[in-house]
DNA sequence: GTGTGCATGTAAGGAGTTACATGATTGC
DNA sequence: GCAATCATGTAACTCCTTACATGCACAC
């Protein structure tokens, strides 16, 4: 009863698991997101698509990589509004680029309802299989057309400042769905015969 | 005390929320995988690729759809090894087809580690970023070669029977992938100039 | 002065994975 | 006889989302 209890240790990076989101998270600073609510709202535009993300992900996050020493914290009020600036520490530099540099990756999760129609589609009359794959055509156009309308212009604004990589992320996404969608544009004419 | 507890009562399938996860199900019965354990074989071999499943998700998901009325359950022992076979019935197979005819979808999810590098790529030297091209590249062209050497070969013995969308959708993955792998390809020429 | 956006966080719940637990069958 | 496969299920845990809770700033 006498006895302190445990004293609380802040975990080192080396001790600590660093998931994809953190090294988004770390990403998203480095790239001058500074609050958890902007680097929210650029995940939103970009790394969205193929890495979602919330603030109910990003403040706890923020907190654990400022405990490991990746991130530093500051005050940085509006007004009497309250907020608060992240900076990347040499070490989270460091550890950002580590993962940049390793090949290890988790498996990538992907899940679409719409292909998982299509695999069944054998259980539907033609017509209605035709219709299916419309649908799922249009979809995957609508895809491509707002990357490359709005994703794409958002992402070559970094351009003149040297950062290219979410540009060239954007086009690919818009031509694979591109692709995607001429594929379905070939089956959905050769059903039609 | 003496008043009688709740009744258990069985949740038609009008009650009852149908997740993905459940069609999926339904559909790999429909197809011919009568037992929870050769549903998850199939689907690790079709369906993994765009709707993931385990059989900790398999065997709860028959039970629920066996008390929604939409399968039957039966017994069928191999030798003293209890085994039960499933079949659709009449509203399993109504379930299924308006699930197929109906254009809601829950929201594509799509997450990849290898993507979220390359979207950060820009903090590294353009040594290291060849190299994190290359290595998507290869995973890329190594999911192209394993879907067009392996799945689609699996999905193309089903067709003399009929049932021609899984070996469809298989194409569509490797097609797709092998897009991306030259799409890649180009990103790397540029770079190595 | 009001709605939208900026800003930070917590709590509860859901969906899905891995590990656990058990045992029979089949092919080498 | 031994390993891989067939077979069914539960428990614990993790990750992630939605909802909750609060309040300021700015533009119309």
């Amino acid at each position: 009863m006498g006895v302190a209890g445990p004293i609380p240790v802040s975990r080192s990076a080396r001790t600590m698991k660093l998931t994809p989101s953190a090294f988004l998270t770390l990403g998203m600073v480095r790239l001058g997101a500074r609050s958890g609510y902007a680097i929210k709202k650029v995940a939103d535009v970009s790394t969205r698509f193929f890495w979602p993300t919330s603030l109910a992900q990003v403040y706890p996050e923020l907190a654990r990589l400022v405990e490991a020493g990746l991130l530093i914290r500051r005050e940085d009020p509006q007004g009497s509004r309250e907020r608060f600036a992240y900076e990347l520490t040499e070490e989270g530099e460091a550890a950002l680029e580590k993962w940049l540099c390793s090949t290890h990756e988790a498996e990538t999760q992907f899940r679409d309802e719409g292909v998982l129609r299509l695999f069944f589609a054998d259980a539907l009359a033609e017509p209605d299989q035709l219709k299916l794959v419309r649908h799922l055509r249009a979809r995957v156009r609508d895809v491509s057309a707002h990357t490359r309308e709005k994703i794409v212009p958002l992402a070559e604004a970094l351009e003149p400042s040297g950062t290219r990589y979410p540009a060239l992320v954007a086009r690919l996404r818009a031509d694979t769905y591109a692709y995607a969608e001429q594929w379905l544009a070939d089956l959905e004419a050769e059903l039609e015969t």
